[in-house]
DNA sequence: GTCTATACAGTGATAGAC
DNA sequence: GTCTATCACTGTATAGAC
């Protein structure tokens, strides 16, 4: 536990994204961040504007924190299919290990609470899922349509799984769906 | 618009959906149902507990509503597969024409405002919706295996359209979508 | 940069007349 | 059953000392 070692922004942080993944951002207030933290309430207010922008920092840490794993498997994996294969076992492994993390970026309503920021759908790890489907096109190895739609037959049966998952309605471990989701998924894209 | 012709509480229950789905549940205050229902503060709590009975009443029809057009769906159709596919259409169709009472009923946080509410995802729609996968398989039109994945696959694809629809991210009509996305679902769980 | 104390707005909910 | 007026409180955000 290297807790101590946490900045103070990052304390503020980890707290919310504990209670925010919880609970809620509604049914968060200040006071409780305060509690989780151990940070008072005068050093949030310095360290952001205020409680949306703790959102904000959260959610845009996440994301890039995501961007880096898929540019990861991009790098690693050698095909299209592989790619997707990868992103679907990673989309898994961190819905086990970081149900919170992924509970606050796939299924919090986030424009209720960050009025300015874009839909989740069209953030930069979205966009890369929509990419991967596009160059198994042009591989061939994924029937020609339009990406958009192929992109979500291929991510929406696993995305699904993630969501039976985080309700606790699965009765295995997540990981135990993997295989068998990932051959559906495809089949559902594949040439 | 036979407005004047509801009743005091289904004029509050169509306020209610109005503003819960369009700046969510913690961002609608009862002044602003009373204001756009045009019923005083006093009758909305005459006929309902609280605010969130509000929300619990409003959910509970909706449940009802989707839960007879499923019944409607299983007797005017031949065949698991027809039964699924007319369920995906209808899904696009209530997309379509009533955006808000789908982004109420798919996306919202209901454990966030309604806490003793099961997850959407055990509701009775939903269970409806894996039967007809489980009997697909018992007809030899479905691939053996696990109906909940099988489920999760035909769905999910399906399910993310809506909610790119929902967001605004959509090119094309939602319904312009509908043979290519069933197309693709189907193969996913096809023998 | 961090803290405590506090101002203030807006919320959910009630009282009581009609 | 419906209304108006009002309360008690919670939650956000600020002020200002250290």
């Amino acid at each position: 536990m290297s807790e101590t070692k946490l900045t103070t922004r990052e304390r503020i942080l980890a707290a919310a994204l504990e209670l925010f993944s919880e609970r809620g951002y509604f049914n968060t207030a200040v006071p409780d961040i305060v509690k989780a933290s151990g940070v008072s309430t005068g050093s949030i207010y310095h360290h952001f504007k205020d409680k949306e922008g703790v959102a904000r920092a959260l959610f845009s840490d996440l994301l890039a924190q995501m961007d880096d794993k898929l540019a990861h498997i991009d790098a690693n994996n050698e095909g299209a299919e592989a790619q997707c294969r990868a992103v679907v076992a990673l989309l898994f492994q961190m819905a086990s290990e970081q149900p919170r993390v992924m509970a606050f970026m796939l299924s919090a309503r986030h424009r209720e609470f960050m009025p300015n920021e874009p839909p989740i759908c069209s953030s930069r790890p979205f966009n890369k899922m929509r990419e991967l489907v596009a160059s198994g096109i042009e591989e061939g190895v994924v029937r020609s349509g339009d990406p958009m739609v192929l992109s979500a037959m291929l991510f929406g049966g696993p995305l699904r799984m993630i969501s039976l998952h985080l309700d606790g309605i699965l009765e295995r471990p997540l990981a135990e769906y993997l295989d068998e989701s990932w051959q559906s998924a495809w089949r559902a894209v594949a040439v």
